[in-house]
DNA sequence: CTGAAAACTTACGTGAACGTCAATACGGTT
DNA sequence: AACCGTATTGACGTTCACGTAAGTTTTCAG
Protein backbone atom coordinates (compact mmCIF):
# COMPACT_ATOMS: atom_id res chain seq x y z
CA UNK A 1 0.00 0.00 0.00
CA UNK A 2 2.57 2.61 -0.40
CA UNK A 3 1.76 5.59 -2.49
CA UNK A 4 4.62 6.08 -4.49
CA UNK A 5 7.27 3.59 -6.06
CA UNK A 6 10.92 4.93 -7.51
CA UNK A 7 11.70 3.12 -10.98
CA UNK A 8 14.09 0.95 -9.56
CA UNK A 9 11.18 -0.34 -7.12
CA UNK A 10 9.20 -0.92 -9.65
CA UNK A 11 11.86 -2.45 -12.05
CA UNK A 12 12.94 -4.61 -9.15
CA UNK A 13 8.89 -5.53 -8.56
CA UNK A 14 8.53 -7.00 -11.70
CA UNK A 15 12.37 -8.47 -12.63
CA UNK A 16 12.85 -5.84 -15.34
CA UNK A 17 15.00 -2.81 -15.88
CA UNK A 18 14.34 0.42 -15.93
CA UNK A 19 14.95 0.88 -19.18
CA UNK A 20 12.15 -1.14 -19.99
CA UNK A 21 9.67 1.46 -17.89
CA UNK A 22 11.81 4.11 -19.56
CA UNK A 23 11.13 2.44 -22.87
CA UNK A 24 6.80 1.88 -21.94
CA UNK A 25 6.86 5.46 -21.60
CA UNK A 26 8.71 6.59 -24.48
CA UNK A 27 5.82 5.03 -26.37
CA UNK A 28 3.14 6.33 -24.20
CA UNK A 29 2.32 3.53 -22.05
CA UNK A 30 2.94 5.24 -19.16
CA UNK A 31 2.90 8.73 -17.55
CA UNK A 32 5.02 8.46 -14.05
CA UNK A 33 4.70 11.81 -11.90
CA UNK A 34 7.54 13.71 -11.43
CA UNK A 35 9.16 15.32 -8.79
CA UNK A 36 12.07 17.42 -10.12
CA UNK A 37 13.59 15.07 -13.20
CA UNK A 38 12.68 12.01 -10.88
CA UNK A 39 9.98 9.57 -11.71
CA UNK A 40 7.46 8.83 -9.16
CA UNK A 41 5.14 5.83 -10.18
CA UNK A 42 1.88 5.34 -8.42
CA UNK A 43 0.11 2.32 -7.60
CA UNK A 44 -2.27 2.61 -10.69
CA UNK A 45 1.42 2.93 -13.11
CA UNK A 46 1.83 -0.21 -10.90
CA UNK A 47 -1.25 -1.71 -11.92
CA UNK A 48 -0.36 -0.63 -15.64
CA UNK A 49 2.73 -2.04 -15.89
CA UNK A 50 1.55 -5.42 -15.04
CA UNK A 51 -1.46 -5.16 -17.66
CA UNK A 52 1.89 -4.64 -19.91
CA UNK A 53 4.03 -7.61 -18.93
CA UNK A 54 0.84 -9.80 -19.22
CA UNK A 55 -0.21 -8.50 -22.75
CA UNK A 56 3.71 -8.72 -23.47
CA UNK A 57 3.99 -12.75 -22.61
CA UNK A 58 0.54 -13.22 -24.89
CA UNK A 59 2.22 -12.01 -27.69
CA UNK A 60 0.65 -8.79 -27.59
CA UNK A 61 2.68 -5.72 -29.13
CA UNK A 62 3.14 -2.41 -27.26
CA UNK A 63 0.96 -0.56 -29.73
CA UNK A 64 -1.97 -3.31 -29.35
CA UNK A 65 -1.24 -3.00 -25.50
CA UNK A 66 -1.71 0.73 -25.80
CA UNK A 67 -4.88 0.19 -27.72
CA UNK A 68 -6.49 -2.12 -24.73
CA UNK A 69 -5.03 0.06 -21.83
CA UNK A 70 -6.85 3.10 -24.05
CA UNK A 71 -9.70 0.77 -23.52
CA UNK A 72 -9.38 0.52 -19.63
CA UNK A 73 -9.46 3.85 -18.75
CA UNK A 74 -11.50 5.43 -21.21
CA UNK A 75 -14.17 8.42 -20.03
CA UNK A 76 -15.50 9.17 -23.15
CA UNK A 77 -18.15 12.45 -23.16
CA UNK A 78 -19.85 12.06 -26.39
CA UNK A 79 -21.92 8.94 -26.60
CA UNK A 80 -20.87 8.09 -30.42
CA UNK A 81 -17.07 8.22 -29.00
CA UNK A 82 -18.51 5.99 -25.87
CA UNK A 83 -19.93 3.70 -29.01
CA UNK A 84 -16.78 3.50 -30.64
CA UNK A 85 -15.01 2.48 -28.01
CA UNK A 86 -17.49 -0.60 -26.89
CA UNK A 87 -16.73 -1.86 -30.41
CA UNK A 88 -13.08 -1.68 -30.69
CA UNK A 89 -13.39 -3.37 -27.32
CA UNK A 90 -15.83 -5.86 -28.53
CA UNK A 91 -13.57 -6.63 -31.32
CA UNK A 92 -10.15 -7.06 -29.05
CA UNK A 93 -12.48 -9.27 -27.35
CA UNK A 94 -13.22 -11.65 -30.16
CA UNK A 95 -9.89 -11.83 -31.00
CA UNK A 96 -8.78 -13.01 -27.59
CA UNK A 97 -11.64 -15.47 -27.83
CA UNK A 98 -9.90 -16.75 -31.36
CA UNK A 99 -6.78 -16.67 -29.75
CA UNK A 100 -7.66 -18.84 -26.78
CA UNK A 101 -9.14 -21.48 -29.12
CA UNK A 102 -6.05 -21.41 -31.02
CA UNK A 103 -4.27 -22.05 -27.59
CA UNK A 104 -6.63 -24.97 -26.93
CA UNK A 105 -6.00 -26.59 -29.92
CA UNK A 106 -2.47 -26.20 -29.59
CA UNK A 107 -2.74 -27.70 -26.12
CA UNK A 108 -4.88 -30.61 -27.73
CA UNK A 109 -2.25 -31.31 -29.94
CA UNK A 110 0.57 -31.28 -27.17
CA UNK A 111 -1.65 -34.03 -25.39
CA UNK A 112 -2.05 -36.17 -28.24
CA UNK A 113 1.37 -35.95 -28.64
CA UNK A 114 2.14 -36.87 -25.19
CA UNK A 115 -0.54 -40.17 -25.40
CA UNK A 116 1.41 -41.35 -28.35
CA UNK A 117 4.76 -40.74 -26.53
CA UNK A 118 3.14 -42.51 -23.53
CA UNK A 119 2.10 -45.20 -25.59
CA UNK A 120 5.61 -46.14 -27.45
CA UNK A 121 7.37 -45.72 -24.11
CA UNK A 122 5.18 -48.81 -22.57
CA UNK A 123 5.53 -50.58 -25.36
CA UNK A 124 9.40 -50.13 -25.19
CA UNK A 125 9.49 -51.27 -21.65
CA UNK A 126 7.28 -54.18 -22.24
CA UNK A 127 9.42 -55.44 -25.25
CA UNK A 128 12.60 -55.08 -23.28
CA UNK A 129 10.43 -56.54 -19.76
CA UNK A 130 12.20 -59.87 -19.81
CA UNK A 131 15.66 -58.69 -21.12
CA UNK A 132 15.40 -61.17 -23.90
CA UNK A 133 11.83 -59.87 -25.91
CA UNK A 134 11.21 -63.62 -25.94
CA UNK A 135 7.54 -64.75 -26.86
CA UNK B 1 -4.11 -33.43 -52.78
CA UNK B 2 -1.10 -32.45 -54.54
CA UNK B 3 2.06 -34.38 -53.76
CA UNK B 4 4.05 -31.02 -54.46
CA UNK B 5 4.39 -26.99 -53.71
CA UNK B 6 6.09 -24.69 -54.90
CA UNK B 7 7.51 -22.05 -52.86
CA UNK B 8 5.41 -20.05 -54.76
CA UNK B 9 2.31 -22.28 -53.97
CA UNK B 10 2.99 -22.46 -50.41
CA UNK B 11 3.70 -18.31 -50.11
CA UNK B 12 0.18 -17.87 -51.50
CA UNK B 13 -1.66 -20.66 -49.62
CA UNK B 14 -0.62 -18.88 -46.51
CA UNK B 15 -0.10 -15.61 -47.71
CA UNK B 16 2.95 -14.90 -46.50
CA UNK B 17 6.34 -14.56 -48.90
CA UNK B 18 9.31 -16.34 -50.09
CA UNK B 19 11.35 -15.16 -48.44
CA UNK B 20 9.40 -16.01 -45.15
CA UNK B 21 9.82 -19.58 -46.30
CA UNK B 22 13.40 -19.41 -46.95
CA UNK B 23 13.98 -18.15 -43.58
CA UNK B 24 12.30 -20.82 -41.69
CA UNK B 25 14.62 -22.77 -43.62
CA UNK B 26 17.54 -20.78 -42.56
CA UNK B 27 16.64 -21.23 -38.73
CA UNK B 28 15.90 -25.22 -39.30
CA UNK B 29 12.19 -24.69 -39.21
CA UNK B 30 11.79 -26.70 -42.95
CA UNK B 31 14.07 -28.93 -44.54
CA UNK B 32 12.16 -28.99 -48.32
CA UNK B 33 13.59 -31.67 -50.70
CA UNK B 34 15.52 -30.12 -54.00
CA UNK B 35 15.47 -30.93 -57.46
CA UNK B 36 18.24 -29.26 -58.49
CA UNK B 37 17.83 -25.79 -56.49
CA UNK B 38 14.50 -25.11 -56.50
CA UNK B 39 12.69 -26.17 -53.36
CA UNK B 40 9.76 -29.12 -53.24
CA UNK B 41 7.86 -28.86 -50.21
CA UNK B 42 5.86 -31.62 -49.25
CA UNK B 43 2.68 -32.24 -47.81
CA UNK B 44 4.01 -32.55 -44.61
CA UNK B 45 6.27 -29.56 -45.20
CA UNK B 46 2.60 -27.72 -45.84
CA UNK B 47 1.45 -29.16 -42.05
CA UNK B 48 4.35 -27.53 -41.06
CA UNK B 49 4.12 -24.16 -42.13
CA UNK B 50 0.51 -24.33 -40.86
CA UNK B 51 1.69 -24.99 -37.25
CA UNK B 52 4.37 -22.55 -37.30
CA UNK B 53 2.31 -19.90 -38.19
CA UNK B 54 -0.04 -20.70 -35.32
CA UNK B 55 2.69 -20.45 -33.22
CA UNK B 56 3.85 -16.97 -34.46
CA UNK B 57 0.06 -15.99 -34.09
CA UNK B 58 0.46 -17.19 -30.41
CA UNK B 59 3.21 -15.37 -30.04
CA UNK B 60 6.17 -17.95 -29.83
CA UNK B 61 9.08 -17.03 -30.98
CA UNK B 62 11.04 -19.36 -33.98
CA UNK B 63 13.02 -21.11 -31.24
CA UNK B 64 10.39 -22.18 -29.53
CA UNK B 65 7.86 -23.19 -32.08
CA UNK B 66 10.98 -25.48 -33.22
CA UNK B 67 10.95 -27.17 -30.15
CA UNK B 68 7.41 -27.75 -30.42
CA UNK B 69 8.27 -29.02 -33.59
CA UNK B 70 10.53 -31.35 -32.55
CA UNK B 71 8.55 -33.00 -30.22
CA UNK B 72 6.23 -33.77 -32.51
CA UNK B 73 8.21 -35.68 -35.03
CA UNK B 74 10.38 -37.04 -32.60
CA UNK B 75 10.81 -40.47 -32.42
CA UNK B 76 13.94 -41.24 -29.99
CA UNK B 77 15.23 -45.13 -29.68
CA UNK B 78 16.33 -44.77 -26.37
CA UNK B 79 14.09 -44.96 -23.31
CA UNK B 80 16.13 -42.04 -21.83
CA UNK B 81 15.33 -39.89 -24.12
CA UNK B 82 11.86 -40.77 -24.72
CA UNK B 83 11.24 -39.68 -20.98
CA UNK B 84 13.19 -36.66 -21.52
CA UNK B 85 11.11 -35.75 -24.36
CA UNK B 86 7.66 -36.45 -23.19
CA UNK B 87 8.82 -34.35 -19.97
CA UNK B 88 9.76 -31.46 -22.20
CA UNK B 89 6.26 -31.99 -23.52
CA UNK B 90 4.49 -32.11 -20.69
CA UNK B 91 6.63 -28.83 -19.48
CA UNK B 92 5.69 -27.03 -22.75
CA UNK B 93 1.90 -27.97 -21.87
CA UNK B 94 1.84 -26.59 -18.53
CA UNK B 95 3.55 -23.26 -20.34
CA UNK B 96 0.21 -23.43 -22.66
CA UNK B 97 -2.03 -23.54 -19.77
CA UNK B 98 -0.62 -20.98 -18.22
CA UNK B 99 -0.80 -18.70 -21.19
CA UNK B 100 -4.80 -19.84 -21.35
CA UNK B 101 -5.38 -19.12 -18.03
CA UNK B 102 -3.68 -15.62 -18.42
CA UNK B 103 -6.17 -15.26 -21.71
CA UNK B 104 -8.84 -16.13 -19.91
CA UNK B 105 -8.16 -13.06 -17.53
CA UNK B 106 -7.90 -10.97 -20.15
CA UNK B 107 -10.63 -12.03 -21.31
CA UNK B 108 -12.79 -11.48 -18.53
CA UNK B 109 -10.92 -8.19 -17.97
CA UNK B 110 -12.30 -7.15 -21.60
CA UNK B 111 -15.56 -8.06 -20.69
CA UNK B 112 -15.71 -6.67 -17.32
CA UNK B 113 -14.70 -2.86 -18.93
CA UNK B 114 -17.77 -3.50 -21.70
CA UNK B 115 -19.84 -4.09 -19.22
CA UNK B 116 -19.06 -1.06 -17.59
CA UNK B 117 -19.07 1.09 -20.76
CA UNK B 118 -22.45 -0.37 -21.85
CA UNK B 119 -23.94 0.96 -18.55
CA UNK B 120 -22.51 4.57 -19.27
CA UNK B 121 -23.88 4.56 -22.04
CA UNK B 122 -27.14 3.21 -20.88
CA UNK B 123 -26.96 5.90 -18.42
CA UNK B 124 -26.14 8.69 -20.80
CA UNK B 125 -28.99 7.28 -22.97
CA UNK B 126 -31.50 7.97 -19.92
CA UNK B 127 -30.47 11.09 -18.98
CA UNK B 128 -30.50 12.82 -22.65
CA UNK B 129 -33.65 10.76 -22.73
CA UNK B 130 -36.37 13.64 -22.82
CA UNK B 131 -33.61 15.66 -23.70
CA UNK B 132 -33.62 18.17 -21.36
CA UNK B 133 -33.18 15.64 -18.40
CA UNK B 134 -35.85 16.94 -16.08
CA UNK B 135 -36.79 14.96 -13.13
C1' DC C 1 16.28 -21.48 -79.47
C1' DT C 2 14.91 -17.31 -77.24
C1' DG C 3 12.94 -14.36 -74.02
C1' DA C 4 10.22 -13.64 -70.02
C1' DA C 5 8.85 -15.38 -65.53
C1' DA C 6 10.15 -17.45 -61.43
C1' DA C 7 13.49 -19.24 -58.18
C1' DC C 8 18.18 -19.02 -56.17
C1' DT C 9 21.99 -16.96 -53.38
C1' DT C 10 24.10 -13.11 -51.10
C1' DA C 11 23.83 -9.31 -48.52
C1' DC C 12 22.41 -5.23 -46.57
C1' DG C 13 18.14 -2.76 -44.50
C1' DT C 14 14.29 -2.31 -41.09
C1' DG C 15 11.01 -1.93 -37.13
C1' DA C 16 10.13 -3.48 -32.58
C1' DA C 17 11.73 -3.86 -27.97
C1' DC C 18 14.79 -3.14 -25.38
C1' DG C 19 20.44 -3.34 -23.83
C1' DT C 20 24.39 -0.68 -22.87
C1' DC C 21 27.40 3.06 -22.23
C1' DA C 22 28.72 7.92 -21.38
C1' DA C 23 28.01 12.11 -19.37
C1' DT C 24 25.73 14.66 -16.23
C1' DA C 25 22.57 15.78 -12.21
C1' DC C 26 20.55 15.17 -7.85
C1' DG C 27 19.86 13.47 -3.01
C1' DG C 28 21.15 11.99 1.36
C1' DT C 29 25.08 11.06 4.61
C1' DT C 30 29.24 11.98 7.25
C1' DA D 1 31.53 20.78 1.60
C1' DA D 2 32.75 16.30 -0.23
C1' DC D 3 31.24 11.90 -1.53
C1' DC D 4 28.62 8.04 -3.10
C1' DG D 5 24.72 5.89 -4.91
C1' DT D 6 20.86 6.34 -7.84
C1' DA D 7 18.33 8.68 -11.58
C1' DT D 8 18.18 11.11 -16.09
C1' DT D 9 18.99 12.09 -20.80
C1' DG D 10 20.89 11.14 -25.11
C1' DA D 11 22.63 8.00 -28.34
C1' DC D 12 24.35 4.05 -30.38
C1' DG D 13 24.19 -1.29 -30.28
C1' DT D 14 21.65 -5.78 -30.55
C1' DT D 15 18.45 -9.60 -31.53
C1' DC D 16 14.55 -11.32 -33.93
C1' DA D 17 11.91 -11.94 -37.97
C1' DC D 18 11.72 -10.97 -41.84
C1' DG D 19 11.91 -7.01 -46.21
C1' DT D 20 14.28 -5.67 -50.19
C1' DA D 21 17.39 -5.14 -53.80
C1' DA D 22 21.16 -7.05 -56.97
C1' DG D 23 22.86 -10.29 -59.72
C1' DT D 24 22.64 -15.14 -61.35
C1' DT D 25 20.51 -19.44 -62.85
C1' DT D 26 16.46 -22.31 -64.15
C1' DT D 27 12.28 -23.20 -66.20
C1' DC D 28 9.02 -23.05 -69.60
C1' DA D 29 5.76 -21.05 -73.27
C1' DG D 30 6.01 -19.64 -77.94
Amino acid sequence: MRRYYTIRDLADLFDITPRTLRHYEDVGLLKPARQGAQRLYSERDRVRVQLILRGRRLGFSLPEIAEMLDLYDADPTEITQLREVIRRGNEKLRQVERQISELEALREDLIAMRNRLEQVLQEKLNTSEGKGCSD
